[in-house]
DNA sequence: CTCGTTCTACTAAATTTTTAGTAACTATAC
DNA sequence: GTATAGTTACTAAAAATTTAGTAGAACGAG
């Protein structure tokens, strides 16, 4: 046991959601411009930001020349499990099924209800077992 | 425009969702044996959450006597909507289609999938135009 | 070489969130 | 009527998050 919950902040996802889009390595420069093409914020808060999120063990650096790269090292399916868990426990009182009806009922375009019926009908047909049921 | 966009923090939530879920109004007292009946927190701190939340507009303060009564100043739904969004904006690129699906396929309970498919069914029999395409 | 640029490591301030203490004011129990 | 228990208003510190500055190393241009 060593894993510390270390949830993830807005400004840290924000930098994550980046990352995990890049695909491969990134520096400081990169998640910068593309996080914040306008200059939204300094080259020091990207930076000092993605070295705590080493320090939480999201991303892995590694100094190549002068340079720091740095990879994720969680998946993002890993990190979602997790604050989506803290949403639903904060906001529906822990129950995923609520969060998904809430979604369905209230915020769901035509075009998501749809893809959503599509993924559901796909599921119990491949499926055949393997969720477990979380509650 | 006066609304400030006061979204709610994690502890806040918990109280929230206690008060939302009495019905009427509430003491502090109430509150906090509600939500932490093992004193998790001291009186005072409960105390000046709720008085936070009155600022923030989501609860009304009333004195009744000697003692305040709180009781919400908004729904529930209205605050999971901007949350949600938050939510969605920050680990979904702002997709609700995409956080359903990763509940679909990741989170919910064979249950919860029939219970959702129920709701789905039910959904475009009734419906027939209303909820207004967000993306 | 020396200059300007870029990067790192380190430091730290500003802001927000969380927590709780203190003083003063009632009601009431006796 | 006085002590007690519960309450409020006010204050403030601790902790977490967000933001960015500074000093120094390293590189490339000329």
């Amino acid at each position: 046991m060593a894993q510390k919950k270390h949830e993830l902040s807005a400004a840290e996802w924000e930098l994550m959601a980046v990352i995990w889009e890049a695909g491969g390595a990134v520096t400081v420069r990169e998640v910068l411009e593309t996080a914040y093409p306008n200059e939204e914020k300094a080259y020091t808060t990207v930076q000092t930001l993605m070295n705590i999120l080493v320090e939480k063990g999201m991303l892995r650096r590694e100094k190549q020349g002068m340079v720091n790269q740095y990879t994720p090292a969680v998946r993002r399916e890993k990190v979602l499990d997790a604050s989506m868990s803290t949403v639903a426990d904060r906001m529906f009182r822990g129950s995923f099924g609520a969060m998904a009806s809430f979604l369905v009922s209230r915020k769901l375009s035509e075009e998501d209800v749809a893809a959503l019926r599509r993924l559901l009908d796909e599921q119990d047909s491949d499926d055949a077992g393997g969720r477990e049921g979380k509650k």
